[in-house]
DNA sequence: ACTCAATAATTGTTTTAACATATAATTAGA
DNA sequence: TCTAATTATATGTTAAAACAATTATTGAGT
């Protein structure tokens, strides 16, 4: 059963352009999205984050994953990847293997356990995916990839 | 000068449907927008959130706005307001002021040193977004915008 | 081979966010 | 009017993010 959340009545204000306006839904959708997968996440114990490491680690494929890789997948910091994996280890849900050619690199491998849940999310991970989006025809799906994209090419560096 | 990040070599990767492949692009373009705004803050000691705020403060005009107001404004949970705004006015950019007809309502408002901060935080703010989504036809902007909002509504509470 | 730069991961420290709980003031009902 | 419930804000505590600095290993140049 889904968490309720606040699901606040959001007053719906002028905007003083377009520009804004998007901008202010972009981000209002982004975190209504995240607050659901947290919502879903949360019920094993899990973040977002601590997920996302666990799918790039199951996309490499049985060698495990360096963190160096894993912070290129998921976008975030290398100190934060090592904590990141220390709680999945906690958890029981990956393991740390040193590389024997690079004695510096350290590949990081889904457990069983690991694999288990990743099995048991997919489902509920795929629904919530196309109850936001499942809606659109092919072609609005498309457009809105497009322009998510375009607008993300757009960013200043 | 735009401070640089670190502009990673994402590796697209393929996705196993459409709608997982707009909600990962949805997160990433989300998250560069929110780097860019990250850094465009950083440069006066403000975080996305605090200027949320000021913004929230400044829109309700000379009589300041309550946590509860400002909370339902920038979809944050109240305790974290209450600090928000303690790190607002240790910077001397807002005040407390308590309400006389309801005593337990606290109004906030803005201090010359916000009203400030905020005009000359305006134009590079504008500049920005004008540059992440200006160059978009109004109708596309429309659209996007419309899409957006649908993707919105069809999140599961 | 030896020194120095570069790379991979970790650790330390400080802020900030999350969540439950507490205080204070008001309102409504007996 | 007294008590309980409600509303507004603040505090306490724990967990997570941000950023700098450190350790360990490798590679490159001399």
């Amino acid at each position: 059963m889904a968490k309720k959340r606040p699901q606040q009545p959001v007053e719906q204000l002028a905007f003083a352009s377009d520009e804004e306006m998007l901008f202010e839904n972009l981000v209002r959708t982004h975190d209504l999205i995240a607050a659901a997968y947290h919502d879903l996440f949360s019920g094993v114990d899990l973040s977002h984050a601590q997920y996302d490491v666990l799918l790039a680690v199951q996309a490499s494929g049985d060698d495990g994953l360096p963190s160096q890789k894993i912070k290129g997948r998921i976008l975030t910091r290398v100190p934060d990847v090592t904590r990141l994996v220390d709680r999945l280890i906690n958890a029981g849900l990956v393991a740390r293997e040193r590389s024997e050619s690079d004695r510096r690199v350290i590949y990081v491998k889904l457990t069983k356990e690991g694999r288990e849940l990743l099995d048991e999310l997919s489902e509920p991970v795929e629904s919530l995916r196309n109850s936001i989006f499942g809606h659109m025809s092919a072609d609005k799906q498309a457009k809105l990839n497009a322009m998510l994209i375009e607008a993300r090419e757009n960013v200043p560096d």
